[in-house]
DNA sequence: AAGTGGTCTAGACCACTGC
DNA sequence: CAGTGGTCTAGACCACTTT
């Protein structure tokens, strides 16, 4: 979170954000970088490179770096969370937590491998520009990161933490439609029975379950994206 | 073509392919990618990364790096024709064709690339175990496909019939929840506003636009599912 | 203490684009 | 030609794991 090529990162998002270039435009190149941000060249480069992995910027040689033209949809599949998807939008970021607290399921527990019946669970709404766009209920196995529960998930998303502390291996997703639960209307903010994109989301690192987390979207306001290249 | 961390790669990949280390085994140490690539170890540590996020590789910090294990599951859940599916399932498949037809559409033609305004629609409906589990309306170039509408789409779908025809290189994939409508509701077997998965999947031959796919699946009768090994 | 990966530096040379 | 990104080096310090 503090390393230097992070906060190279987080300066050129912000500049992003906050429309310093428009699309396709050229950002500061990496030698800029280094005086503006007093880092080498190298920490700039991954600075960029990342954000370009991410879908941000993108770099011709012997021209420069440009930014990606925003695109109004969610990479599908990769892990991409929600708040720096939110943002990378130029969309405003906000979120209400619903729940933070221990649960017993033996269900889950069982799916977990857990010896005992109870997991973390916190549910959460991710809004963007005033507009809910993601429910998120997420069970975590309490073996794995005890201090779950005294997280301010306000300031620093689920999956930004896991992720940050263990290396998820697999990730199993499955995609539903359903109609909104007078509950979930609530919480989205859209009419009971109005379709819903619902996505279950598991991650494991090696056997072991890290989370199980379902996510869910208005249909009228979210839809996802992939695209996929075929390798010959 | 030729930099060198591409051949620390290429070395790596060829000691993985020949199971020089199974699965989870730890592989050689940065320090001696070093020596026995006479590189640096930051070029060392580039092919690690992009192998890394390649899926085939993965490293925790004091430990090692070590070799992920194989799932062969791919994306498969995006490109498998739907009859091949259901019978697999060993479940009973059959189809009503409800439309073939030359029709007029200036917007898509636009996104073909077409000189002419004229596409190709089917409209077929596709059932496994008498009931409807997915609506394929499905827009072909008229300048690839010229007989495609004299296909029987009862014995071969349309999928497997531009694959075979058809190198595609890319394909995009857009997932949506909607609210049936009367007429889609009626062609699902389902009620008025019940929840449904949509899917748009346009494939390409490079540039070219081979064909537009909408896809309707009944929410309660339908999931997808996909299992994906980590990127960075 | 020794070995591992994670970060970082201050240079260097190259290939490419634009003037 | 100067400026850009692409590659590469030979160090360095750190955090972490294992012995």
């Amino acid at each position: 979170m503090s390393s230097r090529y992070q906060k190279v990162k987080e300066y050129l998002l912000e500049e992003i954000r906050n429309s310093r270039w428009q699309e396709n435009e050229r950002i500061l190149s990496e030698n800029e970088l280094v005086v503006t941000c007093k880092v080498s060249r190298m920490t700039a480069r991954r600075a960029i490179k990342e954000l370009e992995s991410e879908g941000l910027l993108y770099s011709i040689r012997g021209k420069g770096t440009f930014v990606t033209p925003a695109k109004a949809q969610s990479s599908a599949v990769e892990l991409r969370n929600i708040a720096d998807e939110i943002k990378s939008r130029q969309h405003t970021y906000s979120c209400q937590v619903k729940q933070q607290a221990m649960v017993e399921n033996h269900e889950l527990a069982t799916l977990f491998n857990l010896t005992s019946n109870t997991l973390m669970l916190s549910k959460v709404v991710h809004i963007e520009n005033q507009n809910p766009i993601q429910y998120e209920e997420r069970y975590v196995n309490p073996d794995i990161a005890p201090d779950y529960l005294s997280l301010d998930l306000t300031q620093i998303t689920a999956n930004e933490y896991l992720t940050e502390l263990f290396p998820v291996s697999s990730v199993e997703h499955q995609i539903e439609a359903i109609n909104a639960t007078p509950e979930l209307a609530k919480l989205l903010a859209i009419e009971v029975g109005d379709a819903c994109l619902k996505l279950t989301r598991m991650t494991r690192d090696g056997e072991m379950v890290i989370s199980l987390a379902k996510l869910y979207h208005p249909g009228k306001r979210f839809m996802l994206g992939t695209q996929f290249e075929m390798r010959a």
